[in-house]
DNA sequence: GACACATATACGCATTAGCATATATACGCA
DNA sequence: TGCGTATATATGCTAATGCGTATATGTGTC
């Protein structure tokens, strides 16, 4: 589990979002909720078809070093998360991004949602 | 539509406040509606002493290139706004960031309320 | 332990971003 | 015209960023 060493401020935020592959990770989990690491890379590929599973591992790793991501081990699979303790105005800041990445963000989660084989994703409290 | 050669992306947008400086200026201009280069380098001499006057003209040329601000020349002042044609969803963006960086911003406010010597400005419609 | 799968990190490289300094342009006024 | 003020751009440099490839770590299963 990692832990930010730093608090979440705007410009950290915006450099994490001003990245299209972070941007885009970050709005999946935002509508998603949780996702693991194989889910994403797969989504990604629907806008970047030559995505690599380290380019994803490192931008996953950068969003969980400023904060804006929990990562949490399920077995082999590593799910993430929006951190629970972003300021109000952070979260209100991703969803204004969502929106304005609608158009990118909606294939994305089409492809998830006819994605087979997904790991089976738990409520945190069992 | 958008003057610029591209449309607001977030992706763009959020690359534009990336940068400490850029974020400044753009929070400035989204509080106080409307400054010119001149007061916008005052005020931010409070948290950059050593800002440039190049530094501050590069960067808000890069902003207006991303189409988030319009400039207007006013005798020999240049002032500078939020582009009027913002999606909404930037607009929030924005709002959201401004909050964030509440405790940054406030004092190059109160910086700007004791300056002497500003430029009139006048509304557009004159 | 050996192997397969999921994920993370290291390394070398190419591109980009930001800066300071110097210089150019635009306007107002004498 | 020439000068002062305001703002913009050019240049050369350094540092940060993102990438692909290779490799390491962690977990489940046999």
């Amino acid at each position: 589990m990692t832990t930010g060493r730093h608090a979440v401020t705007p410009t950290r935020l915006h450099k994490c979002l001003a990245d299209e592959t972070r941007l885009l990770l970050t709005l999946l989990i935002h509508v998603e909720g949780e996702l693991c690491v194989c889910e994403m890379l797969h989504a990604l590929k629907v806008s970047q078809p030559t995505a690599s599973q380290p380019k994803v591992s490192r931008h996953l790793a950068q969003l969980r070093a400023c904060g804006l991501l929990k990562d949490r081990r399920r077995g082999q699979w590593v799910h993430y998360r929006l951190a629970p303790d972003l300021p109000a105005w952070a979260e209100r800041l991703i969803a204004a991004s969502a929106e304005g990445a609608e158009a990118e963000l909606a294939p994305l989660q089409r492809c998830l949602a006819t994605m087979g084989n997904r790991p089976t994703r738990q409520a945190a409290c069992c």
